[in-house]
DNA sequence: CCAAAATGATAGTAATACTATTATTTTTGC
DNA sequence: GCAAAAATAATAGTATTACTATCATTTTGG
């Protein structure tokens, strides 16, 4: 990866903390360790509490920082798709072949994370697997109008815009660009997951990736 | 829908519950009433406290049928599912050409519930929301494996088990129809989501279902 | 009608998800 | 280098949740 990506600042929702955590170093070890323990527990398991010890900090500290642990998954899942933003640009500007543009992209959003760029106080290794794991709780739930309204999944949904203009750009006729980048978005994290714990239900394993079927999928589907 | 449906006893992996909830009248009552108060409190803020006081029992009565809540929303997808099931049996049976059958199976699983039968305590229109909402809620957890181990999410897969089959009939060739079913059955699930929370991201409304996108996305991609 | 099974009533516990207040430490601007 | 301000820590407290336990009452089936 580019050095240019190591010192990126991914610009989050300001409503979603109370305080950024990136402007202080607590603030930094509330996010890192709890990448750490929310990969480790599972969200359900998950408390500010043992986060606070972990940290030797307290609760109270934490709540200055975010106001729940919802909303600080909704953090962490915002800088990851930022993240992917960021990687998703990188990987496609300057090609001109929009097949070859597009498979890029897929390949981008789609492959597992299995390096840590340890260039910042974010294991994005863990990262992937709590977006894998635990991302579509943080929309599940009664209150995803108003947390839409408020602009909390504008950059889940600016990606899978970008993703969807470039499949038009392969098939202008192919009539649901949005559904498809929805469903290689979402699906693929799915397959990750059932790779790892439903695996009769997917030929995806170590040889074949979820991208490579993502990537057949949609060769196959769109008139190029 | 057809009236032999209407006496089916799905039969649940008994150690999902502690005690049958069609075996009596407070069974059905929890069954019934869980489904209106999970459907409009959402998963989270659902509680045994809340149903008990909903039903006019206790909550150590609900507990003596189901050890939590989790284990109780594993109870009302695994109807869903096996109720799916049927369905898919009664649709697809006596259907001779593979893309016709497939084509049915599709729409009988990614299609809105639009209608109550009102035959039984269950209310499906209720549950398929649910099962929208909260389902992938009952396998993001830490604890999938031993629970996969025991049987609990059996009806599912013997479900995306029997499209698969459907799908490599249409076309032996076609090297992911176990992930193809899959995407299926999840993805359309996320795509009911999308039309109602997040419209942007899907071509999905109220003219063009999720049915119609998978099946053209079904069709275009096999060789038929 | 009697025994057993089911349900209800009541109480209690540890953990969770916070809020509030005050004390201490760290930072910063002059 | 110091005082004020900001950040953090310490402590306490509350309502709710997710149970477990015990005993009383009601229902039911042979």
């Amino acid at each position: 990866m580019d050095a240019l990506l190591k010192n990126l600042k991914i610009s989050i929702n300001e409503s979603i903390y109370l305080k950024d955590p990136e402007s202080s170093d607590l603030g930094k070890r509330i996010v890192k360790f709890g990448i750490i323990l929310i990969n480790q527990l599972g969200f359900e398991n998950f408390t500010f509490k043992k986060l606070a010890v972990e940290i030797e900090s307290t609760e109270s500290s934490i709540y200055r920082y975010f106001e729940n642990k919802h909303k600080f998954l909704l953090y962490l899942t915002s800088w990851y798709w930022g993240w992917k933003e960021y990687q998703l640009v990188f990987a496609t500007n300057n090609l001109t072949d929009p097949v070859e543009k597009l498979l890029n992209a897929i390949e981008v959003v789609t492959r597992e994370v299995e390096e840590d760029q340890s260039f910042n106080h974010i294991n994005e290794v863990f990262l992937n697997k709590i977006v894998i794991n635990e991302y579509s709780k943080s929309y599940l739930t009664k209150e995803v109008d108003d947390e839409n309204q408020g602009g909390y999944f504008a950059i889940y949904k600016r990606l899978s815009n970008r993703l969807k203009e470039m499949i038009s750009e392969v098939d202008p006729a192919y009539p649901y660009p949005a559904s498809l980048a929805s469903t290689i978005l979402a699906d693929s994290l799915h397959h990750h997951f059932l790779k790892d714990h439903f695996s009769s239900l997917t030929e995806c394993d170590d040889e074949t990736s979820p991208s490579h079927y993502f990537k057949h999928l949609t060769l196959n589907l769109l008139n190029s």
